[in-house]
DNA sequence: GACAAAAATCGACGTCGTGTAGAGTTTGAA
DNA sequence: TTCAAACTCTACACGACGTCGATTTTTGTC
């Protein structure tokens, strides 16, 4: 996101302001952790950053950008992390599976995911990251639901717009759970899959 | 919440002071769906409701204080229309009555119950609002999935811990829903009462 | 209907955070 | 060495917020 000098590709040697915009994500992330988005101020990442709210502007043109460029990083390694992950045939396998991954990433990055849902409003940039991620997820947990034999096209049990409604249900439990502890999350964790696993007609 | 001067209780006429502090309510509910929590400024408000900045801050202490009354007051509906509805005994009954209801709601008050949802983190009173409208539904998810037989007290699918994550699931798709249009509302709903329904054991 | 108290309104002021401008310094490749 | 780029800083202008004290209007009472 260093949106203003466009030219600074194929490099082997790390620029001094590619170290700077690293440190400047960091505490950005540490101060949405201590005071939060609206407390937080330009000055306060630049003073924590080391440079001044001028230099700061060199690198992102605002407040937003800097945590529109924090949510990016963080969904990209979402991303990877998905792409890493095999996909199990059994369904209850696949969802046991995906829970456990989805305990890991919000135990990591609770933090910048409840910002990044918080301003995907406010912040489009911000909304289109989150909504590309969220129809990830929806599509894993559609082709979960349909290998385990939910219709694809009967509403309203049709297999995508049930998936859609769970993954509103995991993010919104995972967003609350994530606030409060890890045991919270980890219980939070098995009723969403228990959830899962009825809706998707695997009754114990 | 006219915070300012309390004795203003037991009255037969009604001060030129309180029509005002409707028209602030309704032109801030207008502003908002116009441009928006960040983009509406106080003097848009004031302006709106034909008065000056200085005016509006007679009658509320910032802009924050407005929006908690305006919400307040939307909250304060929800919870009557929640009373006045009876609690049908036949759990597939009632499932269909609150969430016929609960289109209802989101069809009037679409709009500010989503604002309520985006500032319940920044403004702690309005979160404090907001938990306790959930809560009430919570409650009542929870009475009607033990009326159909689920475990009141066994993890992971004890009855509170299903309603919770049904109802945050309800919450968020409704959320995105009524952005969009009634007839996504009304799918998404059919979609949530199956989910509901199969939670509860009832399966078609 | 007059009059005092309370309610309501106004305009001006100080503060804070934002984003911009321009000038100066460092870095690194030719 | 030199020159352009990358980088940094201080200073400024703007907009929104919230406060203050003075002033006007409304309200209830005699």
């Amino acid at each position: 996101m260093p949106g203003h000098h466009p030219a600074r590709s194929r490099r082997t040697t790390e620029r001094k302001g590619d170290v700077r915009e690293r440190v400047i994500l960091d505490t950005c992330e540490a101060l949405l952790a201590r005071k939060g988005y609206d407390a937080m101020t330009v000055g306060d990442i630049a003073q924590g950053a080391g440079i001044t709210r001028g230099a700061l502007y060199f690198y992102f043109g605002s407040k937003q950008e800097v945590v529109t460029a924090l949510v990016a990083r963080t969904v990209e390694h979402l991303w990877e992390r998905s792409r890493a992950t095999a996909q199990a045939d059994e369904p209850r396998q696949a969802i046991a599976a995906a829970m456990r991954r989805t305990v890991e990433l919000w135990n990591e990055h609770g933090l910048v995911m409840r910002t990044a849902i918080d301003l995907s409003l406010s912040v489009p940039e911000i909304g289109e990251l989150w909504s590309r991620t969220a129809d990830l997820f929806i599509t894993a947990i559609t082709a979960v639901l349909e290998r385990a034999g939910v219709q694809p096209g009967t509403e309203p049990d049709q297999a995508s717009a049930m998936a859609r409604a769970l993954c509103w249900m995991i993010e919104r439990t995972f967003y609350h759970a994530s606030q409060e502890s890890r045991e919270k999350l980890q219980k939070a964790s098995s009723t969403c899959e228990h959830i899962w696993l009825v809706s998707a007609g695997l009754t114990v």
